[in-house]
DNA sequence: GCAGATTCAATTGCGAACAATTAAATGTGA
DNA sequence: TCACATTTAATTGTTCGCAATTGAATCTGC
């Protein structure tokens, strides 16, 4: 039984891409904590917020579908976000199985306070947006290969 | 005030990275599941798991080193982990504060079991080994530079 | 040797994340 | 029309992830 070097050994904890991008979306989490406490928002509150600043009165199945979370996620996560009176959920009356997500205007004036989130993460990562960008490109379609194979 | 076009908005969700980073960590738990349902195990006790069956006898701090993990995490998983009889914790001798953990044979066992799990990654990445690994070079370095940035 | 600081694991409390189930509304085919 | 399937959100239960605190063991300077 040949054995491998440590640098080629699959089993190794540090040639794993999986625990590259877990342990990166750990850091990025941390990176982003005291930014998003001036906001009163987690990261995945953020990312609803993110969601709903592009396009407000979606219902929770369509955020779901761009944040790849369910209902046993968001449902809870968005009641929280009501009760910090950030958005109001209303059952739709064309379809009453489905909840619209409406921001309030604190919802909407939340979006100027954040505008300097980005910037301060990219400060942090310390590295040029062009090679930021590439990486995202490449992390996306890896993701989204990954995705597709859940579906088989 | 002039408009950024879509693709070059800092706040639009699909041009952050970090969004790309957290979404591919779920796709990446999603695929691992099934896999690791065989095994009996979570993706984060595997992680365990991988870090131990390089180096047993291990404290829980340094585990929590090489995972990026804290004791709140660590404690409750590896109960759960000698619980299922994989490991042992004990208290060190020389110095009472550790608590060393130990792969139980059964521990050591499950090695044989897993070692097909990196291959149907692979597969389903989809992508070239030299590809994912220049990668997961990357997306280390990134993560490393953030984790500076927390430290500061 | 001893007071005070530090280290380490455990604990508590809260917010995700997801599987599995439930219940209500809507759609579909005969 | 009516039985049956599908869709949508909510709920329940388990496991992470982390901040903050606790308590015990160890180290440090004097």
């Amino acid at each position: 039984m040949a054995r491998k070097p440590a640098t080629l050994d699959p089993q190794r904890l540090d040639n794993q891409i999986c625990f590259a991008v877990y342990s990166a979306a750990h850091a990025f989490n941390r990176v982003y904590k005291p930014l998003l406490d001036r906001l009163g928002l987690t990261y995945p509150q953020y990312l609803v917020m993110l969601v709903l600043w592009e396009r407000d009165d979606l219902p929770v199945k369509e955020i779901g579908e761009k944040l790849f979370l369910d209902s046993g996620t968001l449902t809870p996560l968005l009641k929280r976000l009501e009760a910090a009176h950030l958005l109001k959920r209303t059952r739709s009356r064309e379809d009453e199985r489905q909840v619209l997500i409406a921001l309030t205007p604190q919802g909407h004036a939340l979006k100027e306070k954040a505008r300097s989130v980005p910037q301060s993460i990219l400060a942090a990562s310390k590295c040029a947006v062009s090679e930021l960008v590439a990486m995202k490109d490449e992390i996306v379609a890896l993701r989204d290969r990954l995705n597709a194979v859940i579906g088989e």
